[in-house]
DNA sequence: CTGAAAGCGCTTACAG
DNA sequence: CTGAAAGCGCTTACAG
């Protein structure tokens, strides 16, 4: 019933905690045979599992990160994670994973909470509205990264896609597709959502590049409850757009839903093109073309960039933290 | 840069540990109005911030629960989590979660690693392989749960879904549209994993009950990547099967697959019925007729259990564990 | 080669 | 109403 202790072992075996404890942690230079032999024997008969609480609070040290994203609804999201949780169960390092739901509350509180459990890093997907809690942990030189999010003014490792160059691959692909009237639909900006944001600046620029008026009309940033009502504002337009760029996966699935709704054939009543590679894009009819993000490298460097400033002795031994910038990919299916 | 501490606060309040503790702790009855102010303007002048591990290590709870799902490339489980992180955050609990990966090593592992950080209790989705580890946790009356698979003669709570029932809906569905030749397709069997076993032979329970005779090449049990020679094997057989259903989410997209690569055409070249409710099935051409699974439900039942165990002082005042199965319901789209 | 002692940062009877 | 002391289960110099 009660759980057998490190002193419980010492006991049983004739021996200190102390040497115990180095048994434990492979410290065998000047340990004798017979009482190596006597502690493995013990523990064995025992059962006995060192608790890493204790262990934990004399290293300081706990072995256990925490991710905070925010919104886990994204798929991206769940393969950040994914990647996360990957190298750092390698590693024998846990991961708790806490869902902000895009509400700057929740997102102090677990970071609040995870830093009580003293958590040896954090790895969060910003929503940017608690700037003073993370500044406070970049002055404690706290081990922290920032994915998919920039925050303005703070020195943060952070990984995210290069959303300009993501634009600009899914603009240059339905220009030469023939594509004039292109436009583009996202959830709401009115958070300034680093991904958001640059995707409309990179669409813009993309457009300029390629001598392309710019219609502000053709730009829905609105709530995911509106995006099909922005589908249709935008169907009635003159000109009528001929492609549509969906800024994310949600934003994707609400207008696939619409299509389906009323029944409109792609790309005949218009072109198509998704930012995320979603699961099913080869699945529907016709087949989606879509911009894929790195989401798994992206997140396993992500972890590896936090283990590491873990792992760094002297906090001197840090680089400068920067923005790393991970490259999209179209992949052409058939949808424009 | 160095975190402050209890003794810190006690020092600068001018009380004692003790007292700060209290506060903490809301124990106010008898504290004074000074005293109280005092270390309330000392805990806000320094951030302070209390050392759960500390707290934990004293108390013997960490407000931290585990949950170790077999595969998580099921979007049960990912549904499941979800529903576990939402109860159990609304609680202030923390959730570690692990993937096992359908591997009993990283099954064992796990749970090691997580009762070593003291977890105040564990949801697993058991790869069935660590009976052992399994009934010691019982033997402890260490607060476990299971979902999705249950483990012969082991008493455990267990949240799953009525399997026999979803296929018993299914068939009955088939049946009703004229099917009399119905297939089944899922993922490997060898391990006999409840679900894949019991929908088979709930399978098997329907068809009989229609009088319909079971034809045993009907039943595929293969690995991922056969799934589609399975399917192929399947339509070449006399009489060819006019329906086919596939028993979980991972199975459903592979038979997809095949169909856009094979440019079959559904219901015409077969009926496909799939079993889990997966996202893009309303967008599928046809939309994508299937079973739902609670998920959700499952997940929060399986929480509040195990929260309910932990909470529950003396062992006695604990239930009988038992089987808690869930309704699937049908989900009639245009596939069949 | 091994052990005694202090300490990590809390909580919790208990005394006063 | 508040504090001194012991203790949670480990680790880690240090002494011998």
């Amino acid at each position: 019933m009660k759980r057998v202790t490190m002193a419980d072992v010492a006991e049983r075996a004739g021996v200190s905690k102390s040497t115990v404890s180095q048994y434990l942690n492979q410290r065998y230079e000047y340990m004798g045979e017979e009482t190596k032999k006597k502690i493995a024997e013990v523990i064995d008969a025992t059962g006995y599992q060192a608790n890493t609480l204790a262990r934990s609070l004399k290293q300081k040290r706990t072995f256990t990160i925490g991710v905070i994203v925010a919104n886990i609804l994204h798929i991206f999201s769940t393969q950040v994670i994914r990647a996360i949780e990957d190298v750092c169960h390698q590693q024998d390092i846990s991961v708790i994973v806490c869902n902000a739901d895009d509400d700057p509350k929740k997102e102090e509180k677990y970071i609040t909470m995870l830093r009580a459990k003293q958590v040896d890093g954090l790895i969060v997907f910003p929503t940017g509205e608690n700037k003073t809690l993370y500044d406070q942990m970049v002055q404690e030189r706290y081990p922290l990264v920032f994915v998919d999010r920039l925050v303005e003014g703070l020195s943060v490792d952070t990984f995210l896609l290069d959303n300009k160059a993501a634009l600009r691959l899914a603009v240059d692909y339905l220009v030469e597709k023939q594509h004039r009237y292109i436009a583009i639909i996202t959830t709401s900006l009115i958070r300034h959502v680093t991904p958001r944001v640059e995707r409309i600046s990179g669409y813009r620029i993309a457009l300029e590049q390629h001598d392309l008026p710019i219609h502000e009309e053709y730009i829905q940033g609105v709530n995911v409850e509106d995006i099909s009502i922005a589908l249709a504002h935008l169907l009635a337009l003159t000109p009528r757009p001929t492609a549509i760029i969906a800024g994310n996966d949600l934003t994707l699935m609400e207008i696939l839903k619409s299509i389906k709704r009323d029944k409109k054939h792609i790309p005949n009543d218009f072109a198509l093109l998704g930012i995320d590679d979603v699961a099913y894009a080869p699945l529907f009819e016709p087949p989606l073309t879509t911009i894929a993000q790195p989401a798994f490298q992206i997140g396993e460097a992500a972890a590896r960039c936090l283990l590491e400033k873990i792992n760094s002795e002297s906090m001197n031994d840090r680089r400068q933290p920067g923005i790393h910038r991970f490259q999209p990919k179209l992949v052409v299916r058939a949808s424009c």
